[in-house]
DNA sequence: CTAAAGTGTGGACCATAGACCACAGTCAAG
DNA sequence: CTTGACTGTGGTCTATGGTCCACACTTTAG
């Protein structure tokens, strides 16, 4: 597909896409022509750098991630590492953000209850303490 | 207590406190000196600040938040009604870490088995759906 | 009193992540 | 073959979230 297809398919502007080929964090294939060509492969990426950025990633960090990633050579023991990693960051982001959710329903209660007493206090230690992926 | 020891206590820079300072996110007294004094409270405020960023918030959107909250005269129904959206945005946020995690979690398995067979797909939108704040 | 450390102000500068624009080549329909 | 839609390129511009710096004032230690 061409470029304003595969803008359409992803939600991403003309320009974002093109910022992106620039930065590597997009291949699309460049025929005679010069105009580029996505494939489904391309869209799901995409959604993942999105997605990668939504988590507080930058381009740059991205890159670099899927640079390690697909250095070639690269032991499997690795590239499953690197995966581990990941989920790590996640479960840190995860917890993080439960102990925001924790906070605004402690207030919310306050609230309901008249905004009697002393009001939440937030406090992101406060999460009962989870060493393995619990849940 | 003084610019110097709230950084110490918040980790950010002195810099990036007036930044905060001038945007209206942090109110410290101001003496005579002219020199800011901050307390307990806005240290609370700061590490709500740095976690609200995390989150993807800007500070335009954290300001405007606070301001409506802080506005006098709004109804505690509605100061609730502000504390359960961010809940559910939390949870929003929560359920795509999840995804991420679950597509990580399997890239990995897939990795530690071979790489055989095609590898796993990044689908944002597989997980079980949720429909109350399950877990 | 003097020096050093800390503070406030204003302004310049920077990286990131794009948006926007003009201009030129390409393609498909009529 | 012309027109209009689409594409690529290069460059400029913007907002955000800061950092850095010079300069002047305040406080504190000696």
């Amino acid at each position: 597909m061409l470029i304003a297809e595969f803008a359409r398919a992803t939600g991403l502007s003309r320009d974002t896409i093109r910022f992106y080929v620039k930065r590597g964090l997009l291949a699309p294939v460049i025929g005679a022509n010069r105009y580029q060509s996505f494939d489904a492969d391309q869209v799901e990426r995409a959604i993942l750098i999105r997605n990668a950025q939504a988590l507080g990633l930058t381009l740059k960090e991205i890159a670099a991630i899927d640079a390690e990633y697909n250095f070639h050579g690269m032991s499997r023991a690795r590239k499953a590492q690197l995966m581990r990693e990941r989920v790590t960051v996640l479960d840190q982001q995860i917890e993080k953000l439960r102990g925001m959710r924790r906070y605004f329903l402690k207030k919310m209660a306050w609230i309901e209850a008249g905004e009697k007493g002393a009001p939440p206090v937030f406090n992101p230690e406060s999460g009962r303490r989870v060493t393995s992926s619990g849940c």
